[in-house]
DNA sequence: TCCTTTTCTTGAACCGCTTTCATTAATAGA
DNA sequence: TCTATTAATGAAAGCGGTTCAAGAAAAGGA
């Protein structure tokens, strides 16, 4: 069966098309017994339109673009979930583009499938920042701060997050604190660890190099990490870290595996904390003292600055969002 | 800044548009030295195609659309995660749609925003599903089997997953079973109580009605249809089970949870197993023992399936992939 | 050199819809 | 009854691309 079309309808009813396009769309006004016979004709038919005319035509997609490398892991599908529904509230579609391709990226974004865009990891560069604020699309970032350009992201604030969690251990007597990178370079990860030097500089404390492992923001990466951690540590004969803050609750958690294995007890021996508070954080041995990421306020606080955007508004700030200390029994005084 | 079209581009290499569009598609041949004026002219104006015009002639969009409620979860994100990946190499998009909203479901899919469509839990109606073989919208479900329709669908074969964790209880000496389902009539969760009723039935075992709790698929209100269970079989004294088959690892971490908080050992005082194997499976405490989803085999046949009904083939077969049992510590023989 | 091929290029139609503007039908006013 | 309004409808022009049929230019053959 051939797809019908607003021109089958139209015959049908026996009126012209931009009749029922009226009628269809409450445009204008038309007759009720002209649009009884247009819907009518429509049922009888099985019409439904086609989307990519009516979007061609109108230029508006309604909807919004996330675009992400990923949506694995607690944090984001939360976040995407999030997103969804706030942006439905608002009568947008969220459409969701999973591709690290950046030249793909760029052409969907560019190719106005989308009417604003929220942009999570994707590695863009400045000069693609830029022709999209020369193009007029909305974007609002979701992960990190792009200082230097005119751009507006919502981000958990990491550096706080790393320092507050940092005093925390602090405070408990810790002073060889050692810390489970995410990827190099990532934002949010050298934020933390910003964060946390910052503390124990306020304390006079010391941060060593090697006390900076890799733990890819993933569980197995951070169990390896930690791991060949230790196996260095008694090579080298450098003192050992009373506690580990780990990048994300992942990482913490393959770290806690890895410690569990080499026979060191959490907390009792080193004490292990993350960033993050996803679900599993609360039912894990031990439970994790961790900072809770406003994932929910994060979600909502986009789609309202990208609403914001689409209608018009510049200049909408980036903001950082607070976390949530949420003490539980992964880490203990010394 | 408007928008340039392709008429800019025309215009700024002198020549028509129907040449530059032969150029940047490589499609007929267009002279080397035309084809690199074009290509400058397209890198002085900054141009890049509109998806929507290009969709709308080609009647193509090249993206394969997953409609779903929800991207929440570890099973969800890593079957998505897996569908990009399959779908990308094969030249198309994944494009996510999340709502629960089925007319909107039905407009998008209707409305040739996607080439074709993988359905998880959206609840769409015979009828719908009518709609869309008539009109040759290519889909593959993913989460349950149409019987009756002329659909494809590949699933997770729950019922032998049941059968199969079942005679491992039995066979551990378990004689009183109970089960904690998900969604009431979710295709799955029944499924597996059924595999589960066929294995107590071949034992002479039997399957009472009270023995059936509802656990949502979710670890709190598992956690909760645990405890109410509890207080129920103290007040009705009816003998306690001493397994507990969860409809999921996540509904098995709320019954566990929910056993310690009732001072019970799992696996010493009850056994409680999972079907997935999620990420956390391995690392709860005590870790599950459960039947492995074989996400990854799921997420490539789907978008195998989808992509030969996409290029025509008719009445491909569905589906039901074998799960794995994977022994661990939450189930122990009486 | 002229004619036939082959190679490039282009005008115009079209994809399915919306929307402006002119036109026609209906209603009101005098 | 005739004209001035108002209400409904439709013809046509796009939106931004692709592609077909046909024309123009270049190349080859005699």
């Amino acid at each position: 069966m051939a797809k019908v079309t607003i021109r089958d309808v139209a015959r049908e009813a026996g009126v012209s098309i931009a009749t029922v396009s009226k009628a269809l769309n409450n445009v204008d006004v038309v007759k009720p017994s002209t649009k009884r016979k247009i819907i009518d004709a429509v049922k009888k038919l099985d019409y439904s339109p086609n989307l990519i005319g009516k979007q061609l035509k109108s230029g508006s997609t309604r909807t919004v673009g996330l675009f992400t490398s990923s949506v694995r892991g607690p944090y984001y599908s939360i976040l995407i979930d999030g997103l969804a529904n706030f942006s439905e509230k608002e009568g947008y579609g969220l459409n969701v583009f999973i591709s690290s391709d950046r030249e793909k990226i760029m052409n969907t974004l560019r190719g106005r499938l989308v009417d604003g865009a929220l942009l999570f990891d994707p590695v863009i560069s400045q000069e693609e920042i830029a022709l999209l604020n020369a193009e007029q699309i909305p974007s609002v970032f979701l992960d990190r701060k792009i200082s230097q350009m005119n751009t507006t992201s919502i981000v958990f604030d990491s550096f706080q997050a790393g320092y507050e969690i940092g005093n925390y251990l602090i405070n408990m007597g810790h002073q060889r604190i050692a810390f489970i990178a995410g990827y190099a370079g990532v934002y949010d990860s050298e934020q933390r660890l910003l964060g946390l030097k910052q503390a124990l500089f306020e304390h006079g404390l010391s941060f060593p190099d090697e006390y900076r492992l890799e733990g890819m923001f993933e569980r197995e990466a951070s169990y390896n990490a930690i791991l060949s951690f230790i196996r260095l540590s008694q090579m080298q004969q450098f003192a050992f870290p009373t506690a580990f803050v780990a990048g994300n609750d992942l990482s913490a958690t393959g770290a806690i595996k890895a410690f569990k294995h080499e026979g060191l007890r959490v907390p009792e021996d080193v004490s292990v904390v993350g960033f993050d508070d996803i679900d599993v954080a609360e039912y894990f041995n031990p439970p994790l003292t961790t900072i809770k990421n406003p994932i929910m306020s994060q979600a909502r606080g986009a789609i309202e600055m990208l609403m914001e955007l689409m209608d018009g508004k510049k200049d909408i700030p980036s903001c950082a969002l607070p976390g949530e200390l949420i003490i539980r029994k992964s880490a203990t005084s010394i």
